[in-house]
DNA sequence: CATTTAAGAGAGCACTGCTCTTGCTTTGGA
DNA sequence: TCCAAAGCAAGAGCAGTGCTCTCTTAAATG
């Protein structure tokens, strides 16, 4: 697919490119609520209206850089693991995985408030959305795979009905790992992401000042709760 | 204070309530987003222009809700933690005022998401949230002073130089807490609303669904993280 | 009672998302 | 090759927004 059609269609993709990519540049400037389809028309040197022709609305645009961003820290946090595949233990992996999506967060906090924070459109996120948004999970759960495949400390054991729940979410994502490290992983994956907010949300200020290390510290800790056992 | 002053006075006071209500209507419906200062004059039959006379902008009516919403959780856990204070183990007063912060934060969701979704305005909270915003960490800091003040298993310890951003909060908050503790304690209650805030924001939507035993577990799990020993 | 003060009403500005109609250009089939 | 069909840009226009003025009226103060 996408062959060589015909010069119209090539004309399309790179209109929407730069369509989008004015977008984000409003969007890490002034935030997702001052983002304007008419001030990215204009720094375009177009219509308003002419934009219509690419996104339908103004939330199909901010859906569209939804799945980007999600892509963007996806990917971040694959490269992460993809560069200490091999030689690192599954905690230094972990905590790799957990600083890189923190230093994109940090680096685009109003792209991570458009994902993370509070929903912006209509309340219902598109389905499009839901294969991007997991591939942060993924990267985790894919570690703590490796590390209990071998050894590993089994989380508190949850009560049956929880268990149930694991063991569907294992079903999904990761049947070789036992439904209590599933529970525990979805866990850790939201504290993550509360750790990650209220520092780029600001909720740290005049609070954590040593925030590296701090994050470090929390990061191991989150290990530890998935059973990720720590280096002497 | 508020003595009886003139009639004009005390009208002043019922219309600034009577605008913050109906705000609040509309923020409950539709989101931070959509309220509209128009919208709400017109709801209250006045003109937008007179209701400049109380709030002198639209941020600033916002800044009004968001520190009522700060206070309403606060108060929510303050009641939570009151109400076990003499009967029940450290532990179950701490996953008590969990449930409970959980509870206001899905009764009252787009109010949840202004104060702990992506931040609105300008992105400069001002200083008048500041007060109201620790209220819950206060709860929860009080709540393992109580149990720390027995025994308690002592947290991992951190570098030094994280240390003295424990030992500085510690300082402010709890002379009595041992620095590592305090550490870990900013680290539960940035986690704790990680665990609400995806749960609150959709992002559990068709991941978990045994919602209530799930948090329980994570509330626990929070709870051993900051050294409070569970009963047997 | 006179005067200062506060509040509401209304018009208006600059902006927004979005729709509709009008022309122009590229495209693909006869 | 020509011609209809489709895609695209432009412009006007609608309803709505935050916010700022001016004007008038009602209350509080001296």
């Amino acid at each position: 697919m996408s062959t060589v059609q015909g010069a119209r269609a090539r004309a399309r993709v790179e209109v929407t490119a730069a369509i989008k990519d004015e977008a984000r540049r409003q969007l890490a400037a002034d935030g997702a609520a001052k983002l304007s389809l008419r001030a990215v028309a204009r720094e375009l040197g177009m219509v308003s209206s002419a934009l219509y022709r690419y996104f339908p609305s103004r939330d199909e645009l901010l859906t569209a850089l939804i799945v980007d961003a999600y892509d963007a820290v996806g990917e971040a946090a694959e490269d992460a693991l993809a560069k200490q595949r091999t030689a690192a233990s599954p905690t230094a992996r972990w905590i790799a995985v957990c600083r890189a999506v923190r230093a994109w967060a940090l680096a685009h906090p109003h792209e991570y408030a458009l994902i993370y924070g509070s929903p912006v459109p209509g309340y219902t996120a598109p389905e499009t959305t839901n294969v991007p948004a997991s591939r942060v999970g993924l990267v985790l759960i894919s570690i703590a795979r490796d590390a209990h495949l071998g050894k590993g400390v089994a989380p508190p054991k949850p009560p049956a009905r929880l268990l149930v729940d694991g063991e569907r979410m294992a079903a999904d994502f990761a049947p070789d790992l036992p439904p209590a490290v599933v529970v525990a992983l979805v866990a850790a994956w939201a504290q993550l992401f509360g750790l990650i907010s209220f520092e780029a949300f600001g909720q740290f200020h005049r609070v954590v000042e040593e925030r590296d290390a701090f994050f470090a510290q929390a990061a191991e800790q989150l290990a530890r709760s998935v059973g990720l056992v720590l280096p002497a």
